[in-house]
DNA sequence: ACCTAAACGGAACCGGACTCACCTTATGGA
DNA sequence: TCCATAAGGTGAGTCCGGTTCCGTTTAGGT
């Protein structure tokens, strides 16, 4: 119950092992739909005890947050690049529908966004605000160059985000996602300084 | 486990006293915030034992929706009335904003209204065509009169809606569910044969 | 080799929803 | 009025997850 710190003392050579052979389990879970696996089924299809498991997760939660981490980094990173091809209000609207689609890689990619967006887990704490913060970024660039109203933050585009991306669940959801998606970048840009 | 049918056979006094009971106390207790209130406690509140309450709602799903089946009426019913007020651009965006409202009355309701509009739950099947066609209804009515965009239906607005909805959690999050409901219909709008 | 802190294992626990076999009582017909 | 009987009520018990705890094992430094 006491997730070592990054760097406190290199893990012993077998931790290691099992941690990742943790976290490749959960992943291999995930990505395949199982978006609620079981902790047991977890720990035992990375020949481990559930002990094991809580030793280098403190909840199954954190476990989860843990395997999409790498995810939300490479998320975070896209604003900056974005912004750097294409004008503020265009680098937004792409990076919406990239979140959206992400969410779309396996049920279980939707499931975390959608804890880490709509939730108040402090499991998640980290991740919101950088996401929230990536969004800012491209809002504020949008609003800045008078192409994107000026009245909406960062958490709160967020959360409606999160929003959307509860709605996995029904077939065609993706298609659905995209199209509100679309509608909510419409509606950013209707309340722009100088837009239509 | 077989909840009587509506009007199969009278229910026995002491049965129908008891089903109200469970109902009022349900009511209560998502009323007063607690939206996720054991069964246990439900029952007990309500002076009877669990397997009573098992006996007039299959889950507590069940339970939940039929406390709330009454709001949703109420809701259903309004988009005729607000189009016989309003022109449909605007029974829309009030339709909108009502629902979210709704929403917040108590964490409860939204909750509920969350888990009729964001997923599958065949218990919520019934809310949610009533619903969808009531947004339906007045999508149709609104892209008829050319003020709004015709490529949405109502299943879909619904969905989104129901993530906003899921956005209760935070603090302020009834201004910001507004507001991004003031976004999707301005992105509604945005669309429109003839407008902005 | 030996020692010890670190890591592991897994039975037990706990807190929920839900079931079931048995008991109680409303009610309608004699 | 009273009884038969089926509708209704009961609550201990089951099931199913996540989580904890402590005795055992082992990596890895001396």
């Amino acid at each position: 119950m006491e997730v070592p710190l990054p760097a406190s003392r290199p893990l012993r050579a077998d931790a290691q092992r099992n941690r990742e052979a943790l976290l490749s389990a959960a992943r291999q879970a995930f990505l395949a739909g199982d978006t609620d696996a079981h902790v047991k089924d977890i720990a035992r299809s990375a020949g481990v005890a559930i002990g094991t498991l809580y030793r280098h997760f403190e909840t199954r939660e954190a476990l989860i947050e843990e395997v999409y981490r790498t995810e939300v980094d490479v998320l975070c990173a896209a604003p900056g690049e974005l912004l750097d091809q294409h004008p503020p209000e265009e680098a937004l609207r792409r990076f919406l529908l990239l979140l959206v689609d992400h969410a779309a890689v396996g049920k279980g990619m939707s499931s975390v966004l959608e804890a880490i967006m709509a939730t108040d887990s402090p499991v998640f704490d980290d991740a919101r605000t950088r996401m929230a913060d990536a969004l800012s970024l491209l809002l504020h660039a949008g609003s800045a160059a008078g192409t994107v109203r000026d009245d909406v933050t960062g958490p709160t585009l967020l959360r409606a985000l999160g929003g959307i991306c509860g709605m996995r669940a029904t077939e065609g959801w993706l298609a659905e996602a995209r199209q509100i998606t679309a509608l909510l970048f419409d509606g950013l840009r209707h309340g722009a300084p100088q837009a239509a």
